[in-house]
DNA sequence: CTTTAATCGAGACGGTACGTCTGGTCTTGTG
DNA sequence: CACAAGACCAGACGTACCGTCTCGATTAAAG
């Protein structure tokens, strides 16, 4: 039997991938993630649908990959302006003062979140996800992982410090002050604004409860 | 110019408003909502497609409107049985220990959102609610609201108990046990146990600092 | 077994069969045939769709019962105007030279069929009858075949004179200058003139044949 | 502005074409112009609707082309099965006996009239061509025109051997007997026989009046 | 360097669903 | 009961995309 033969990645035209990648942000932003049809990414990219078939399986594979990159991209800029090495650029800082530390990452965190070219391409990457637990699964790995990664690290350490209470598992405190964030971006249930920030971290870090 | 003249729903058929729902609820726990149609609803229903579009102005809309009445007719059914006017059926516990009666319907909740009956029509309507802010506001009002609100009295109870710090705001606090189980069932980030469960009702009372 | 009980044509409404002539050959004009539909015609004479299919099974019998009634008013019109009887209007002339006589009418037939307002409805109907038997054979015996005999008429006085020879049938004589005007002007395949009205009765009359 | 690109003729499929030639002869046989519908059409011919869409603006198109390619293997099989070349297969004979050729043919023509394969797609295409001046104008060029001017031609050497006056206008001429017939066909208005054939070849050759 | 085979842009193809329009029936007051 | 109004089921309309499938015309690797 003749097996589909797999195409040959090391003849594939990188021009093509890279215009790809520009269309399909491009129109996800303009027409969101709906209206934007493989057709139209081929069409804007001036490319062959076949090339785009060719390559990934479907719309949100696309956007998934060009999202990675831009993400890539955007941090090789950021780590060349800071004169640093990449690996350093997205490191949690690490004051001493926990709840400081936490809230300066969670207002930057508020501030991508309410950037409006960020908006569109994630919001439907968001949404797929939901819908499709295989692009979901690599969504979480290859974007949200990393970053969640770091909230564990900085908790660790302030545990070590005696910030921290030892049995508190690291992986749902985060989720404390993360998922609340997400989820008002996600479901537009109230605003995300600096000082919701910081009422997370304080009520996280010091509960509910008197003390 | 001639306005497109509404439709008069006081002659609305009822026989045709219930099949749709049907339909609609069995198409999207089968094949999910990606692959449901509104021309697969109108046909298994036994409608004509004219049926839908005069009354609805999307597939989001039918769900939506289908996924809140079977929700009133389940409560109507759970206070029929309990013997109780409906109004009670959703209410908080209050034993007067609060970590015990939030626990309690947070594990509730777990179990509901590991139902597979639920899932794929509460998923569909989430992930288009994302990409789509109207029906997001109409699905936050109309199904995640009036949920919400009763752990807003819940913990204004408690403040005036004194279990609650009185600074509190209860509509972020709750978020700190809430929009963790969300995320997780969102985005599949982990399980959802009644363990989990228990543990954010005691990160989140307690703080993550020690005492 | 309940028989669909036919309507009770005493209680008919003139009103609205008046307004459905009307708009039904307004439509026609203004529209053509093919766009025109029940619904238009029912809107545009202020009546409901069922008033229509009450009292006529298609669009094509509406029509055809509007031509009808169109051409007794037009005739009663004539007859008044001339102050004659309505009978006598449409006879055909009787000067004793009938080749003036059929050039007369003929001519006369000419001008009417190169009138626009003349133009929509009756193509409509042509069209329809060829494809619709029993209509045909309505159109033809309501609305051709009394026009028709008065050209059998004339030749049988014709031939009683001699100007006719006796063993020709004048129901197929006829054909020879009425039936190529019909067809020029159903398939546009040449121009209607005059001229070519006189041609066509001086060839059928003459023969093709040197004499 | 972005014109509709034209669709490239060079990669047409011809096995679409021919399944949609039978597809539609087949269906508006078996059901009639009116019942026959484009997505009817697709569907029998195992067809993409946009296929049809893409090669052609309306049913009366494909209708069209369907019988004039009918028409041309026709012609090509009779060509094949008489061992001539195509284009003496449909010259009128020319026997010396004008009357007698006519007859032959006119005839033969009744006996194509009055075949019940011919009949529903032909007068599909005669009653839209009445209502529709462009395809009329394409059906009397395309499938009236060459068989005409095989009258034009026997009438024209008639007239140099003497058998038909020369003043006499050939395409008049031939309506005197052709056009009785279509009129006939067309409106059901009379039987059509060998008979009657005969006698408007008779009447037109000599003429009404006595001699 | 050719040669040659896979990728490329292009777009026709068989399909599915869209949202609209109309047909013909049924229902609901009103006169 | 006929009527105006219009909701209903049904299904065709013409369009937009889907994912697959040819087509030459570049490429880029192996000869």
């Amino acid at each position: 039997m003749a097996t589909k033969t797999a195409p040959d990645s090391s003849r594939r035209s990188e021009r093509s991938r890279r215009a790809i990648y520009d269309a399909a942000l491009a129109l996800i932003s303009e027409a969101g993630y709906a209206k934007t049809t493989i057709e139209g990414i081929a069409a804007r990219a001036g490319v062959g649908k076949q090339t785009i078939y060719r390559w990934w399986s479907s719309k949100a594979e696309v956007l998934l990959e060009a999202f990675v990159d831009m993400g890539e991209r955007n941090m090789a800029a950021a780590a060349e302006a800071a004169g640093t090495d990449p690996a350093s650029v997205r490191a949690l800082p690490d004051t001493g003062d926990l709840a400081a530390d936490l809230k300066h990452v969670l207002r930057a965190t508020v501030d991508e979140l309410n950037d409006p070219a960020f908006e569109a391409p994630y919001r439907a990457l968001a949404a797929e996800g939901i819908v499709n637990r295989e692009l979901s699964a690599r969504v979480v790995e290859q974007l949200l992982e990393p970053g969640l990664q770091l909230y564990v690290d900085r908790l660790r350490a302030a545990q070590e410090s005696g910030a921290v209470r030892a049995e508190v598992d690291p992986r749902i405190a985060l989720e404390l002050f993360v998922s609340p964030l997400a989820q008002r971006w996600l479901q537009g249930t109230g605003e995300l604004s600096h000082a919701y920030a910081d009422a997370l971290v304080d009520y996280a870090l010091g509960g509910l409860s008197p003390r």
